[in-house]
DNA sequence: CCAAACTATTCCGTATCATGGAACTCTCAG
DNA sequence: CTGAGAGTTCCATGATACGGAATAGTTTGG
């Protein structure tokens, strides 16, 4: 109007950008939900707005509330969904072979990551050489992204844009403030090398490295990550574990690439003149 | 306008509720996916419509196209929502009690069903007496809600309105005609019963019976199916059976609630002034 | 190889629908 | 009971989503 701004977003779509938004937020907070205005001072949305769109998502079971109280949280339909595509595309079995084989032949504990919004969650885990009591990680466990080497991985490849998006968001959240004081020098390091390092700032004196698994755009769609006492993840042997990570994601992003490919029509009702034939029907 | 009719929809969120819509519809096809033309069919939307809003559904990752394809289908985005939901509600492990009890104590192949959108899904199956070469359902298969006990008992405890769309978005597609000739008295008979009851029409002389399990509101969110030999199925021995499932899915059911009421924090980052404490964060 | 038929994508003027500030209501603490 | 803070509803406004029609792309079949 005013200014010559190519800026004309007409993608005919903000209430599906923000509603998409709104269920991210909400996949950050779990069980117990978040109220109406953390979720708007997350998203920077007008409470008005933040309402009209939960109430949507909730007329289409996307979102529920939870017993009694005022909270927002993610709904059934989300659980179907998922579940829906395990036929289809299911992450963690496809990677079981190269879990286990990196298990047997490193010795160290080996996680599977997968990004969900702007968290990063644990879908598998094998323990190995270090003792429990000093691993923090567990099956289903969610961090925001960038906490650690497994959600730093996905991170690092994800366009510029994206990076950014999610960076603002775990700012407004307040996750760990040291780590985002560094973290584009963090994606620097981990895309020249092709895999992230961190090592605890504590005394545990634990390190993770960890490398992404790419589908075949080269868009990163989950990570590979083992971790081990942070004396010895250095010079060879670091170079020798990235090395191992980043041969197996390879070979699981063929396999996600080969899976997707195949219509795995087998199970699935059929679109047909006429429906399957009587006798092939359930009970 | 021109009449005073009182439908004023004003949800504020028409285009919230049809990218929903696509979205079910999408998880309809599976690993395949729809061409543009076939959503727009069953969803009678235009396809100018359909386009921009699966464009947006594209760009939050919710909606991905297959390789080199025209086809569209449910992108890794909603994956990535399911398994975190798993932390939080995991029918399939909360049912596994229940389950494996009634697999021992019938000696019949048990079901659990979960609706999906206008399908519903196979979530798991123990094999009973029954050899397997009869039964048709497996672990992750999809069928049009109303074909099969499984659904059937989930479809009858709908509110009628979500019945209608069920029931018009089915014969859109086509499913057997046979099976929604009669739907409505097939849902009076099962809500009258408490429980499904489906015999194959065919020679292979099969019947299931199915029971739906409730959320706190009575919302029915999966099912409990037992199958048999149709001439064993009726009388007192279906009785029994429907008792048995009926018992199960009350448990479940509770246990459901509790779950859900529970804030299963432990695993989630917490929101908090500052953070957890850097000595808990991962490597 | 080209034309015809079909399908997908883009365009753009229009009216509808989402927007969000403000007013109102509810809930809980003191 | 009162006030602070959160949640919900209202509604005038114009930005936003709409969808028919034109265009571009792909497949079929002659």
């Amino acid at each position: 109007m005013t200014a010559p701004e190519k800026i004309s977003r007409n993608d005919g779509a903000q209430s599906i950008a923000r509603a998409a938004l709104l269920l991210r937020t909400l996949s950050t907070f779990g069980s117990a939900g978040a109220s109406l205005l953390q979720i708007g001072r997350l998203t920077q949305l007008p409470k008005a707005t933040v309402h009209r769109i939960l109430a949507a998502l909730i007329a289409e079971r996307l979102v529920e509330r939870p017993d009694g109280t005022r909270h927002y949280r993610l709904g059934p339909e989300v659980y179907a969904f998922g579940v829906s595509m395990l036929d289809v595309f299911d992450l963690k079995s496809m990677a079981q072979p190269s879990f286990q084989r990196l298990a047997k032949e490193t010795g160290e504990t080996i996680y599977l990551g997968v990004r969900c919004g702007y968290d990063a969650v644990c879908l598998d885990k094998v323990q190995g050489a270090l003792e429990s009591s000093a691993l923090i990680l567990n099956v289903h466990d969610r961090w925001p992204m960038g906490i650690g080497s497994f959600s730093l991985a996905i991170m690092a490849f994800l366009p510029d844009e994206e990076i950014k998006d999610i960076i603002a968001f775990n700012r407004l959240r307040n996750a760990d403030a040291a780590t985002f004081e560094h973290i584009w020098r963090s994606i620097e390091k981990t895309r020249k090398h092709g895999y992230a390092v961190r090592k605890t700032r504590t005394a545990r004196g634990i390190a993770g490295v960890a490398v992404p698994v790419f589908d075949r755009r080269r868009y990163p769609i989950a990570s590979l990550c083992a971790v081990s006492s942070s004396d010895r993840m250095r010079g060879g042997y670091l170079e020798a574990l990235a090395g191992s990570l980043q041969k197996e994601s390879g070979l699981i992003g063929a396999h996600y690439k080969a899976e997707r490919l195949s219509a795995a029509q087998g199970a699935l009702w059929r679109l047909a003149p006429g429906g399957p034939e009587a006798s092939r029907l359930p009970a």
